[in-house]
DNA sequence: CCGAAATCCGACATTTTGTCGTATTGATGC
DNA sequence: GCATCAATACGACAAAATGTCGGATTTCGG
């Protein structure tokens, strides 16, 4: 009844768009797809719900086809049996959240959230170490002056 | 009707416990507080909701009043009309989500996601310089082996 | 005591998730 | 060809989280 909701808003999105945020149950499947590499339904219902009856046979289906909806899950349907893969690794759909919290967040950079982290010493050396090889290695082409 | 559905078991939780992640229209009141330290209902009112009527009065009031519960905003209730202001930092909020990411993805450590985006080019060469000059001056006290 | 403005808070509409259950499809053995 | 069994497709629903209203209540200045 007025011009534009707040939420509407807010919504920083747009952009190159990043993946879209999962849900609890929609993770637990990603997980056992990222250790897998390809799973049939029948074994991932017996993994997310170990004393399984038939009827969740549906939910995962159903948590699979939105998520193959969403291109996170890719299906073979080849055999009658499908078998279903990560189409999103592990990294990708980590970076792209963390890309989203950046984006929202501190217009994009993550040194001020990483600065805080360090400050509050809830990272470790031993983390610490890693990250500066990471940025070493791969991003330290460039000469850095001064 | 049975043993423990998935999404439960899935919750990554316990330990320190991170903040609870926002949505949207309680991020956009943040935002307010984060850039002007103490603001009234109203003011924040006239921000969220530009040719905002009086029944938006109350959103406002709600919203505030669960972020109050959150513990993300403190109220001055010294005068008839309350002074809020941000409990949280941006910093820390960022910083909460970003341990809550690392921990459910990829057991506690940014290192793999950041190694990602540096791959993919996802982070510039100069936010890279960045991340490195906030490790070296923060983190960089202890001697690097090797 | 009145009126204006704020706060408090129950209620709802929507959206997102997680879960079921049923209908349909497909291959297989006979 | 057909009964059977398991798998897939998908509508439906309950629960939880969000965003938004509105009205009841409180408070302050006259």
């Amino acid at each position: 009844m007025l011009g534009e909701p707040a939420a509407e808003r807010l919504r920083h999105s747009s952009r190159p768009m990043t993946l879209p945020a999962l849900a609890n149950a929609e993770l637990a499947l990603m997980e056992l797809l990222w250790d897998s590499e390809r799973l049939t339904a029948r074994e991932l219902r017996e993994r997310l719900y170990p004393g399984s009856t038939k009827t969740q046979h549906g939910t995962v289906q159903r948590l699979l086809q939105r998520l193959e909806d969403k291109g996170f899950v890719s299906r073979d349907r080849g055999l009658p049996v499908h078998l279903f893969a990560a189409e999103i690794s592990r990294e990708e759909y980590g970076g792209s959240r963390l890309e989203e919290l950046a984006e929202k967040l501190t217009g994009g950079s993550l040194a001020p959230l990483i600065t805080h982290l360090v400050e509050e010493k809830k990272i470790s050396s031993a983390e610490i170490r890693r990250l500066r090889r990471v940025l070493d290695q791969l991003g330290g082409k460039e000469r850095e002056r001064t």
